[in-house]
RNA sequence: GGCGGUGUAGCUCAGUCGGUUAGAGCAUACGGCUCAUAUCCGUAGUGUCCGGGGUUCAAGUCCCUGCACCGCCA
């Protein structure tokens, strides 16, 4: 039954339209990729979303001076990202845009609930705020007059604003993150969110009156809401808030109910109409950059214990890459565009490498020439060259059929298995680049087998000979499907590949692994076709 | 200034609870094979485990200290 099915949800942050998208946009998407992808083909119920940050002063300005409307700004943009994504193969549920009509219902609601709750209260705020990080600050934390985090001019500003009171769940907050290991991720990043949470926590100024561009604070139309107020409530809207709020309530007022058919309206986009809204949200994995972590792990989990809801699973923050051991920036003009690199070697390489070469949250260097060396040693020597050469071994020797009553080799097998076994926990650990490494060890074991076996060398005027001909053949291909179910997450074209030259269906198709006897029955033949994985990268490719 | 982390082969890094001769990949050298994308497999290495001191039968691992670099906060 459905009921009995696990739910999943995982989120990428929204990513900001003042910018069309680099290779940290394309990192945190993939990642995220990967978890949906292994937990879909591993029977959960997945709902994964990413999109796009759309409001504040800053696109407002961006906007005036490109002399278009934020609107048109940001339709603009966020067509850049959705174009990303195809091409990363990124397998979302739902792009959402701060500016769809149930995220601005969704954040009002939120809204009105807290003031309604004494939890968001009107005052004065005097003070300085940063336009490019959208950030409040302190006094005493400028630099020289600057902002901290950029350097740049920030602005004085003064004025009447709502806050969000964080004192008052301190204590929770704290506990929660102690008692749940998981909670903060990688774990060293934890020791820093408790010590500043330690420090004492000033309540948040949620809104503003010095431009328009946002959403309108219901109880009062002067105050547009803080832009990270309203970002954060995306993974609210995606996951069906809206909805599981009006169903809440028995005594729909008239209102309400109209309200109820607009949503339904978005049941295309969003999952409200399964109504699993805490089911999914509870199980919720946010996948953020470092940059971004205390407002994912100190202001966000506030806002949801204010109001009484399961707080995520897992907030993870990953590092950020470097450019030949330098900062990306538009100054230095290092700044990767992704699609230029997806152009050149295709997704599924920048996808296996980001993945591969650092241990998820940590930095990264990106060098074309680890790029290349990865390239060509793991994926077209060992991997593309195994599958080569093995279909073309039962094309030779078999015409493309797969020999069916062979023994298969128990080394190999023990190890796949092994491996199958371990997926699920190191995926919930996001150690993509130990599974990744384990399933090349697992690549090298196979090629080696093929050596040692020497098929080549075989007498087949002998029984014996095609007897350990045939134990061979189907060993290997038997490996080979177990990789290419391996690496589908990470790299789902080349599985695709893989699985049309081994002629059977795509992972995308499967909620679980299909034991292969139940796929290489008696007469199955592989695919005629040729298809080349991975050319091999020369100096002038 | 406060808290935390890191330092291991030429390069990038792994090293669990203290336990035998400190590992992997890349790069280098040599050998084997010819099914395959000139690919694959094997062999060979090189180490002041940042410096100094301590605990212990035993320290890359634990403790103290110095240096260098990094992160969060101020």
């Amino acid at each position: 039954m459905e009921i009995n099915k696990k739910f999943f949800y995982v989120t990428t942050p929204i990513y900001y339209v003042n910018d069309v998208p680099h290779i940290g946009h394309a990192y945190s998407t993939i990642s995220a990729d990967i978890l949906a992808r292994f937990k879909r083909l591993s029977g959960y119920r997945v709902f994964f979303l990413t999109g796009t940050d759309e409001h504040g002063s800053k696109i407002e300005k961006e906007a005036l001076s490109r002399g278009i409307t934020p609107k048109e700004l940001a339709d603009n943009v966020h067509i850049k990202f959705k174009e990303l994504f195809n091409s990363l193969d990124i397998s979302y549920d739902r792009f959402i845009r701060t500016t769809d009509e149930d995220h601005i219902e969704t954040v009002q609601k939120v809204f009105s609930e807290l003031f309604t709750k004494g939890d968001i209260y009107l005052s004065d705020y005097e003070g300085w705020y940063c336009i490019p990080c959208e950030t409040f600050l302190t006094e005493k934390s400028l630099v020289n007059g600057n902002c901290p985090e950029c350097g740049r001019l920030v602005e004085k500003i003064k004025e009447k604003s709502y806050f969000l009171k964080l004192k008052k769940y301190e204590d929770r907050l704290l506990k929660h993150i102690e008692d749940n290991p998981d909670f903060i991720k990688p774990s060293f990043r934890k020791n820093e969110v408790i010590s500043f949470i330690k420090e004492g926590l000033n309540d948040l100024s949620v809104s503003r009156t010095s431009f328009k561009w946002g959403i309108q604070a219901a109880e009062n139309p002067e105050h547009v809401i803080y832009v990270w107020f309203d970002a954060l409530i995306n993974y609210l809207t995606g996951a069906g808030y809206l909805y599981y709020k009006l169903n809440l309530n028995q005594d729909k007022s008239i209102n309400e109910l109209n309200k109820l058919d607009k949503s339904d309206k978005l049941n295309e986009l969003s999952i409200s109409r399964e109504n699993n809204f805490i089911n999914y949200f509870s199980t919720a994995h946010h996948i953020v950059g470092k940059d971004i972590l205390k407002f994912h792990t100190v202001y966000w989990p506030i806002m949801l214990l204010a109001l009484d809801i399961p707080l995520p699973k897992t907030v993870f923050a990953h590092g950020w890459w470097l450019m030949d051991g330098k900062k990306m920036s538009k100054s230095l003009g290092n700044v990767v565009n992704p699609v230029e690199i997806i152009n050149k070697y295709g997704e599924d390489p920048l996808r296996y490498y980001l993945m591969r070469e650092v241990t998820f949250g940590l930095d990264g260097d990106f060098t074309v020439k680890n790029f290349t060396t990865r390239y060509n040693s793991e994926l077209a020597n060992d991997l593309g060259n195994l599958v080569s050469r093995l279909t073309a071994m039962i094309k030779k020797y078999k015409n493309g059929v797969v020999p069916f009553s062979a023994e298969i080799n128990i080394d190999l097998i023990n190890y796949a298995e092994y491996l199958n076994s371990s997926l699920n926990e190191r995926y919930e650990n996001f150690e993509f680049s130990k599974i990744l490494e384990e399933i090349f060890l697992f690549i090298n074991k196979v090629n080696k087998y093929i050596n040692d076996g020497a098929p080549w060398k075989i007498d087949l005027n002998d029984e014996a000979g095609i007897r350990l001909l045939d134990s061979i053949l189907r060993s290997s291909i038997v490996s080979i499907y177990y990789i290419s179910y391996f690496i589908y997450p990470f790299m789902p074209k080349t599985s695709d590949k893989i699985n049309t030259l081994l002629n059977i269906k795509s992972f995308l198709l499967c909620n679980e692994f299909v034991p292969a006897e139940d796929i290489f029955k008696e007469g199955f033949k592989i695919s005629d076709e040729n298809i080349m994985l991975f050319p091999r990268l020369t100096d002038k490719s």
